[in-house]
DNA sequence: GTCACGTATGAAAGATATTTTCGGGTGGGG
DNA sequence: CCCCACCCGAAAATATCTTTCATACGTGAC
């Protein structure tokens, strides 16, 4: 039975997509009392007659199952399970179209969905702004560097001290030499231990932060490689820095600080340097990740499943 | 009978929208074989999977019915009908939304250029991932318990730990009282300090990690108020956790490794966090953030306009 | 290795939803 | 006023989805 009717319609071009309003102004003329009243709930609430049985949605109309699958036969389905699966599409396609309200800042009294949607995307606009920024080749020349280097040291301060954690983590990962600065009088007393062919890695998105500037201007003074992770490529970190790397700036509100979308940016900059270091040190530094991941196994409980 | 299960699912968040590729990877892990063979194939081809029946998709999985409706309840859905009406949906919005995508692994010899390109399109897909995945009632719920806790304690290992740190260091900044723990001892001894409307955060991708989910079950059977964060919501850190808020997995690459879209996820949940408990406790919040953006400005040097 | 246990799985029964059939009702024209 | 054609919905027939249950499989203990 079905089949046959499968067939039949096989022949004609499968059933419109989401010009389903269109159609049934179309073909409204032509419709029964009955059929009208189900071709309108139809067009008018998509989403919600997508979420109804064929019986659900003849009371609703105050009509027939028969009806309503005689109307989605009209509409060019094969039967109502279909019109019902295009509905759902149809209604999809409406949710996803309104969405543009997330360009506005975050609120005080933005629901919760809202924030989420909009951190998102603010989050993903400063990737791609960063992204799109990064210079290459200074990227590159960055990654020569450290990946020829005997020992790395990161400064960073406040929320770019997270930062610069997670870069250092990385590398040893990988088995170079790293280590983060948080301490300025340490990072200064550490950098002067630096010499031609190390690396110093300062990271600020302000380039104005002193105690982050002066361990890489001793590092700079004593011959190490430097480079600056920065905000400000005009900042006075860039002074003594021989590569100097960007970070988008985002706008910021009072409820969103600075610190977020930098740290979003700057950490971009940082997977970027892993990775090209990773590649460059391919031989080296692919067995000593599956090391460090057998290393941490037995500190996961066995999972279930 | 299915309306009784109907009631059941009207209690929890209606099931996804869209953010199905994103549910399937992050609930892979504990699905069983046959039915991550069910999940696969309904991420991959949703437009085609939506033209099946149950016994449809059943054969071209080479298995059951049973599983298929199985892996739909799984995924959050009363039945295989409504995945079905989700996956249409979902084909619907990426016929209209066109993704082209820059899906490709990450290669040894990626000249630099694409592996920035390939970073920032990953990372992005992650964040939209997490939004989309992100349970804003349990999140609203989380928040709520922030905004009134006599204090925070928030534990993590390994870049996680970075993560806790971070979220620490913004909640400082409004005026809460916050402690990131990287050492399980001391998270431990300071767990038992905690007690009821006091709050406790674990952050874990893994969900297992046993350093911290042993602070976390000190401070739950202290009565302090639990949240996890973590990328597997039926971990055995979520039996310990009054709120569970689900970071996304992306899918890893050798060169890849986990811990760094996890990171991108975690970061976002967490300034969801902040954000929301900004919003709630404005009157302290703002005058607090002011303060500390001030007491900041002499450690710049005059930057240069 | 072998045994026992818990779990995953598919076959088939059971429940729902969809489609078809069929006959009553309605309205326009003769 | 009667007849015809066609719209319409009730109910039967069918397809689809869901649940149950017995089996097989893998896993860990001994």
């Amino acid at each position: 039975m079905t089949q046959e009717v499968k067939e039949i319609f096989a022949g004609e071009p499968p059933p419109p997509p989401a010009a389903l309003a269109a159609k049934v102004r179309t073909l409204a003329p032509s419709m029964t009392r009955s059929m009208q009243r189900v071709a309108e709930a139809v067009a008018n609430d998509p989403a919600g007659c997508a979420a109804l049985t064929v019986t659900g949605l003849a009371e609703l109309t105050g009509t027939s199952e028969a009806t309503v699958v005689r109307t989605a036969r009209l509409l060019g389905y094969p039967g109502y399970r279909d019109l019902r699966l295009a509905l759902a599409g149809l209604a999809a396609q409406q949710q996803s179209g309104r969405a543009p309200a997330v360009t506005a800042d975050i609120a005080v009294d933005d629901p919760i969905a809202d924030v989420v949607a909009k951190l998102a995307y603010d989050e993903q606009q400063t990737l791609a702004d960063t992204a799109a920024a990064l210079d290459t080749v200074q990227l590159g020349a960055a990654v020569g560097a450290l990946a020829a280097a005997r020992r790395t040291d990161v400064y960073g301060v406040g929320a770019s001290g997270l930062v610069a954690q997670d870069l250092t983590q990385k590398l040893l990962r990988i088995g170079l030499i790293a280590h983060a600065h948080n301490d300025p009088h340490l990072a200064v007393t550490n950098a002067v231990q630096l010499r031609a062919k190390d690396v110093a890695i300062a990271i600020t998105h302000s380039g104005a932060t002193g105690d982050v500037i002066e361990p890489l201007r001793v590092a700079f003074e004593h011959g190490a490689t430097t480079i600056a992770i920065t905000g400000r490529p005009d900042g006075p970190v860039t002074q003594y820095a021989d590569h100097i790397l960007t970070t988008s700036t985002a706008r910021e509100s009072e409820l969103r600080p600075a610190a977020m979308s930098s740290r979003t940016s700057q950490l971009l900059v940082v997977d970027c340097l892993f990775i090209g270091v990773a590649q460059r040190t391919y031989e080296t530094a692919a067995p000593a990740l599956s090391a460090s991941y057998e290393a941490l196994a037995h500190r996961h409980r066995s999972t279930p499943r």
